[in-house]
DNA sequence: ATAAAATACGATAACAATAGTCGGATTTAT
DNA sequence: ATAAATCCGACTATTGTTATCGTATTTTAT
């Protein structure tokens, strides 16, 4: 399967949501409501956005989520690293190469890295201002 | 997780190793010993790439298989839509846009569509003509 | 005819990853 | 103190992938 997981999805989407805001401290609460989308799994999502310094967090009462910088220096990449195990296309290209038959025979390495370095390029050069709207 | 399946990489290996056989056939056996992988799950592999119309199938003591067409002609798309549920980055931009919540409302669907269709493209333009060696 | 070598294919089990839930702890404004 | 919010680990459920099994069919050599 080639698809984001929830969790790149919703976080992207909540990214979005907070570039638009001006700045504004949001609550989970409000972006969960926004979405239409599970509170309990959302959090999980946002926390692990600031795990990787894409956000900052307010707690207390008048707490919430802000962006912790420019919405044009966060890229997809960013996002997909902070919310999903990384994986490549085919394990060899990443540390599970231990994993592979093939290693030493392998006859797909080489383009399998190419159409990688595309890929990752792709949600590289994609920032979150790009797709902010407003 | 953005990885293709194992029957993905099976059929691209496959695929290249028949393309370096000048138009013999070979058995699944074969392939299986040679990729030192499953014969049974190969074999279903091979049934699916036969009914993508991506190679033909000899049965009988002498059987085996071989491309159905020019290697140049056979795209990694091909072998994708041949062996795997065909999905989206995200739900909505196919047929399972139904199951979207956010249909009336979405935010994402066009730079999501931009994405999808550079990541289409990536798969449209490599053959099997290329990774083949020899 | 028979046996052997091969493909064809549905059913199902085993495994892994994703998606979602729950319970409780911590922080802070009022 | 209380309420509103984040924090976080453990757990369950669901789904998709990977692999295996059993049986049927086709073809050819003998
Ligand atoms: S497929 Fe694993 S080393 Fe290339
Ligand atoms: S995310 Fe489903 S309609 Fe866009």
């Amino acid at each position: 399967m080639f698809k984001l997981s929830k969790k790149v999805e919703y976080g992207i989407l909540s990214l979005q949501y907070m570039a638009n805001q001006n700045g504004n401290i949001i609550t989970a609460k409000e972006i969960s409501e926004h979405l239409n989308i599970s509170f309990e799994f959302l959090s999980k999502t946002l926390q692990s956005l600031i795990k990787q310094g894409l956000i900052e967090s307010i707690q207390g009462v008048h707490g919430g989520y802000k962006l912790a910088k420019p919405a044009d220096k966060i890229t997809f990449s960013d996002v997909i690293r902070a919310l999903e195990n990384r994986s490549s296309i085919v394990e060899c290209l990443t540390e599970d190469i231990e994993n592979c038959g093939r290693i030493s025979c392998c006859t797909i390495k080489t383009p399998m890295t190419q159409i990688q370095d595309k890929i990752n390029n792709i949600f590289d050069i994609t920032t979150i201002a790009e797709i902010a709207i407003y």
